[in-house]
Parts: C-alpha cells; structure tokens; sequence
DNA sequence: ATCGTCCATCGTCAATCGACGATGAAGTGT
DNA sequence: ACACTTCATCGTCGATTGACGATGGACGAT
C-alpha cells in the first residue's frame, strides 16, 4: 500500500535547541557546581576555581568554556588572569525556557 | 613552600547530580522535542512518535529510555504497544532544582 | 631581558553518545 | 499454529565528551 505523509514529521524546534543547548551544559555535575560557585561569588578566578576542585587545571578551564559558550558564564581577563562570572539573565533565560515545557 | 590543603576541594554534592541528571536527559534537541509532544497529548505511543519524527524506530526508542531513565517520562505496557507520559512532578522538580542555582 | 604565574589550547586516550539495521519478544487476530 | 503488528534490545559505526599532561602565550615583577 502506498503510505502518504500527513505528518509534518518536522524535528525540533529553535526553542527545543535553545533548551537542550543550555541544558547540555548542565549535564555535567563538575559544571553545575561551577557555576554554583560562580554564583555564590566563591570564586571567580579560574586558579581559585581549580584550588576548590578535584580537578586538573586543564579540566576546569574545559568546563568553563563549555559554560562560556553555551552564554551562562561571562569571562573577562584582568592581567594574566581571567574573571569569570556567571550569566544571571541567561540562567534566567534557561529557567525560562524549562518552565515554559509545561506550556 | 608547603602548601596546605585549606579548602575541601570538594565535588559536586547531590543536587548538582540531580540536576546534571537531569539535563543530560534534556541536553538533547530531539528529547526536548519528544517530551513536548508527550506534554501536549499529541502522542503517547512510541509508533506514533516514529511517524511525527525523523527518525527511525529504534532511535526514538532509546530516546524514550534516556527520558524514562531520568523520570521525566512513564511508560506502561498496554497490550502490544508501550503508552508514554511526561512525568510533569518529575518536570516540576528539575525545574526547582534550576531555579534554585540562584539561591 | 628573564623569570614565574596564570590560563588557554593541543594532542591523546578511554568512554560515552547518537543513529541505524537487524533481531527477537510479546501481543492480537485468523 | 500462523502471520502481523508493536516495541525493546543488540551490535556496529562514526562522532563527541571528559580527563589529563604538555606546551605556549600574555602579563607582572625583578
């Protein structure tokens, strides 16, 4: 028989990649607790960061740039170091489009 | 110089893995995209999701249980085919451990 | 100019993910 | 018993992730 597409059978939407996007950030727990740390403004140097983690230098600075590029964190450089701070409006972004799943 | 371990240099504690839990199973556009489906009604069963998505059988079937691993999805076996539901407690609660990361 | 510090990046490696076809288990209908 | 449907699982493959040591660039101090 000859079957017809009636669907759409469309893939996600902008939305969906906004959200998995962010949430792929998260979906490391090394990254949830950096950013908890970012926000509780414990630290904001990437040195300091590594003090307070069971990580490799290299490591920490990975996960920051994942945090970096996904827009929850912001990084300035302040001589040779590097600030980081996180993004509290796109963190709200993010809550946002998680609440909005419920419609 | 000796150095002295003076912070705990601690890892993530069991919210951050909640929370990472959850996300990976959201960190991926198409789950997003099914689990909106499963929140509108517009699909319980899995071959129905097969039709609306591009995507073969047996990946939307792994999707399924990423999401049902994470408890964001139930899923009961009704006569040949599976019956699927979003778990909106399940949503309710990543979406406080979210918005808890502000405090 | 030469250190030493701080950090990003490179290269590598094992492990995991995402997608699929193929197979099999469980149920329904004849 | 047999065929058919529906779905989960297996096995495979390429791509990505996560971790690290090593390297190098930028800056501050001597």
């Amino acid at each position: 028989m000859i079957e017809v597409m009636t669907t759409t059978s469309a893939g996600p939407d902008q939305l969906d990649l906004a959200l998995a996007m962010g949430a792929k950030a998260l979906a490391h727990p090394m990254r949830v607790r950096i950013l908890r740390l970012l926000l509780a403004r414990t630290e904001c140097v990437c040195g300091g960061l590594v003090d307070e983690l069971p990580l490799a230098q290299a490591t920490v600075s990975q996960h920051l740039k994942v945090l970096k590029a996904a827009g929850l964190v912001r990084g300035e450089v302040d001589g040779p170091r590097t600030r980081y701070c996180a993004d509290r409006d796109a963190i709200a972004r993010l809550q946002g489009l998680l609440g909005a799943l419920g419609q």
